[in-house]
DNA sequence: CTGAAAGCGCTTACAG
DNA sequence: CTGAAAGCGCTTACAG
């Protein structure tokens, strides 16, 4: 089926017809109503590839997140977000693409460069911290819309749109949460990576900021994944066993330590309080159920959906930037 | 970046650019060298909508899932099947759309029937059990490549490409199990769609073929909401510490029953044992870790894309069918 | 308000 | 092996 047919069967030109189904106000309104009606009876759609030749606009938007989040433990926060924007975006009649991107990967190989070459998409969502300089400044040159959704603090980013979540602030909540339930000798279990000592700020200057004198120490998981802060936490029992109050920055983080510490039969929050980061779905089904920073990715999806279509509808401007505060969810870890 | 440029700066015709960069074999080799690396110099991607309209190919696969799969307990276990999909997809430089489905939208109104109209992917991969006949022989009827991923038992499924899951083999697994670990008085959890009437005569054939003499009731829960698990088991405390066994359909009601069992002081596995089905992610990470039927997740990311790669190359021949059998996990549960 | 024509950037039969 | 031409199915300035 195509606008040449149904122009045969209407009896117009088929540029009519395609004035009509854009809705233009150049046709009659009788004329529009017959050709509507027309189209709707065969189930006509306005072929994409021809449309995106002809005007550029695909109604694709393409969702990019970083290979290696395709690690289980990352994927769940990421999804289901990818999820809330795929929603928000049908409203607008748009398509979602998925993509990932890798850091080490050079410019010109990566998905992202090739999905704005190739214009499969109308626009770009980036999330996560492993979007390198180089990525974005090619981006960036290329004037292509796109949006940076919990982008590392780089220089380049501060000429991009983007979305920033203020994990300082999550790291604040959850210090200042141990101190007012009465802790005082505190573990922060952290990453080596910027978003991670972020947090760590945060939760630093609530210690600081007490009146109280509070003892804490910093230490270093080697990655996000369950096993790993199971592990750790089995291997530094002992002086696991000092401390009263852990902040644990990530939620799969955070029941690999409930857990072991469940083995070792050191009672939570009793003995130790835990305070969670990302709130994603499960910390409320563990058990104890998990006290957690809050990561807004309903948030997230609707600021989201609404920056990317004015990006590619009314064009850029100053760079946009909106900041989210997490909150803290208290339940029975701390 | 045009192939007309490319053919300007290497003083050929266009058609020639075209076909070199197709690998074409009317192409003397050294022209197609010297044209590769002129367009890999200059960053040059073919334009996906030009090349859609003039051949047909997008390079775009649509995964499609139901739209009811976004609460997340049910997204949890298809966002994995498709990112696996997507990698696999990434190989053979296929880009991947997600959109969802919806029972109740007559057929037109559909993403599944948009996205063929508009011709905006070359195939179709429809994980779930919500697609309608209506909606599996329209789409039939218009020869378009899909492949059905866990469908529905319906007589219209036969004549379709798919990959069906062994769910009763799964109930078979896990009554089988509870016995073997001497369970006489079992409960088969489930809930009112034909997946789990077929997990559950799975589980009633294990139950049949024993030499022993078991006893066994079945009951339902209203949906596969964690909560709702939770509350059954709360409301029914007394009358659940009759059995010694439960077969819960879903690893999230699992972990429902889980939990409340421990929040009413009824030892697992001792008192009582769980086998799950699905084994997500967290079936390991609840305590005690549970026991459950795995559904092969990764095998049937291979064969998908291995199929719909074969349907839009190949086309399309007999119905194929894959049986995937799934296996049981096992940890402390049961 | 409507139609004929040019053009979007490719591919591919056809002619050489 | 290479090029000129037609065509994929739309949109949209231009002319009426």
């Amino acid at each position: 089926m195509t606008i040449r047919k149904i122009a045969k069967l209407a009896g117009t030109s088929y540029s009519t017809v395609s004035r009509a189904l854009n809705n233009s106000p150049l046709v009659a309104e009788d004329t529009k109503r017959r050709i509507a009606q027309l189209a709707d009876e065969l189930g006509y759609q306005i072929n994409a590839s021809a449309r995106g030749l002809a005007t550029g606009i695909k109604t694709i938007i393409g969702i990019v997140y970083p290979f290696h989040s395709l690690r289980p433990h990352e994927s769940v926060y990421t999804n289901q977000a990818i999820d809330l924007i795929r929603k928000e975006l049908n409203v607008y009649h748009f398509d979602t693409l998925i993509a990932g991107y890798d850091r080490d990967t050079q410019t010109d190989g990566d998905d992202i460069t090739r999905l704005v070459r190739q214009k499969k998409v109308d626009g770009l969502v980036i999330f996560g911290q492993e979007i390198s300089p180089g990525q974005i400044r090619a981006l960036r040159d290329t004037g292509f819309p796109f949006l940076l959704v919990n982008p590392p603090p780089l220089r380049e980013v501060r000429s991009c749109h983007r979305i920033c979540i203020d994990h300082r602030h999550g790291g604040f909540l959850a210090g200042t949460r141990l101190i007012e339930t009465g802790r005082r000798r505190l573990l922060c279990l952290t990453e080596d990576s910027v978003q991670f000592r972020v947090r760590t700020d945060g939760f630093v200057s609530a210690v600081e900021s007490s009146a109280q004198p509070i003892q804490f120490k910093k230490m270093l998981l080697e990655n996000g994944l369950y096993e790993t802060a199971y592990e750790f936490i089995h291997a530094n029992i002992q002086s696991i066993r000092e401390f009263d109050g852990i902040f644990v920055q990530s939620d799969i983080s955070s029941i690999g330590v409930l857990n072991c510490l469940r083995d070792h039969q050191v009672s939570v929050p009793d003995e130790v309080a835990i305070v969670g980061f990302d709130d994603i779905q499960w910390a409320q089904y563990a058990r104890p159920s998990l006290t957690t920073v809050h990561q807004p990715k309903d948030e997230v999806a609707a600021i989201a959906t609404e920056i990317i279509m004015e990006l590619i509808t009314g064009g850029a401007g100053t760079p946009i930037r909106k900041q989210l505060k997490p909150v803290l969810v208290i339940r029975e870890s701390c």
